[in-house]
DNA sequence: ACCTGAACACCGTTCAAGT
DNA sequence: ACCTGAACACCGTTCAAGT
């Protein structure tokens, strides 16, 4: 990359970060060019899609995502690894305004420039949740999908507005969820759980 | 109002009606006035917001959910009726996609014409909760705010394409958080949880 | 190589002019 | 009373023309 286009790329990105920040993942790419004092059409140059820009200013969160979940792996217990992993992952999707649903699509569209890092966020998750599964510390009726799921939902949660304040205690009631051990998979239906026959 | 006006404006909701469904809550105003055929200013003289166009839409659904609440409080177990209601609330909010985002909005902004449907439904649905506290059947740290919330965060989950197959399932965990009587409220911070003292 | 202005087909808002 | 076309200020996409 030629040493101009290298700057532009470099300033159009700290702009977009916090024209993001401020205004959520639907901010006006023209604005975002505007601010950068370059033409809408060389952002576009540089990050063909919105995907692509958010991708840029997340992938460094991305892989200490990863990276954290390969240590909480080995110096914690499985129950706590999961859950602080998981905290980690929604604070990680909140840090821009309407990201988390971005994700959702990117989870399974292998055209979007998001899918990669998603992809791999999914599965840094399901070894943490297989860890705590295996040690009796997390329902067994989810997978990392599901987990990939109530992370966006979470994260969704504290995208609203009215929703924020409570988004903590959310976070934790949903947690116990996922740590209730072997817990009815058939919550209602039946009234009450038949005895295992 | 006068007759060919009541006529637009029924015209106008039914087209609406059937491009919301196909195209989600963010379809183009201008698209459906189109194909209604009337003007644009036209459609926004009858719903002046976005919002009061869904209202509209959703009006009756609304109320057969503040209805069926009051039956449910004297027909079923307080478990059971707030597992039944929570499902034909996540149903309602699933309507349109996109619509759960407005709704949460709403909630808290007097001025949307959204606003006084989604009070009342968070309403029913508190009395509900209550009622499911009360028997010892739903955990204590939840309010109608957190209930709303979390049936705004399923449907949300049943909007998005990647989730829709996992959301009966993510509803059934969801719910067992809400009915797990007196789970800890602090499902982590503290490994094991202490002894009252 | 890289950048850009301009044309394009959209969007929702607003209002003067029509019936 | 009610309706509407048109002007307005936006949006993202695309590309011929410039350096």
């Amino acid at each position: 990359m030629r040493a101009d286009a290298r700057k532009n790329h470099d300033h159009v990105l700290a702009v977009a970060g916090a024209v993001i920040t401020e205004h959520g993942v639907d901010a006006s790419l023209r604005d975002i060019a505007r601010r950068a004092g370059v033409g809408l059409a060389t952002l576009l140059r540089h990050f063909p899609t919105r995907e692509a820009l958010l991708d840029a200013l997340l992938r460094t969160r991305f892989d200490e995502l990863t990276a954290t979940a390969g240590e909480l792996a080995t110096s914690n217990s499985p129950e706590d690894a999961l859950v602080s992993w998981l905290r980690d992952c929604v604070t990680c999707a909140r840090e821009y305004r309407g990201v988390v649903a971005l994700m959702a699509a990117a989870i399974e569209d292998a055209e979007s420039a998001l899918h990669a890092s998603c992809v791999t966020m999914r599965a840094a998750g399901t070894r943490l949740l297989a860890r705590a599964q295996a040690a009796g510390a997390a329902r067994t009726d989810i997978d990392g999908t599901d987990l990939f799921a109530l992370v966006a939902a979470l994260a969704w949660l504290g995208d609203q507005a009215s929703f924020t304040p409570r988004s903590d205690h959310l976070f934790d009631v949903v947690a116990s969820a996922i740590l209730a051990s072997a817990e009815s998979s058939e919550a209602e239906g039946e009234r009450r759980p038949r005895a295992r026959s």
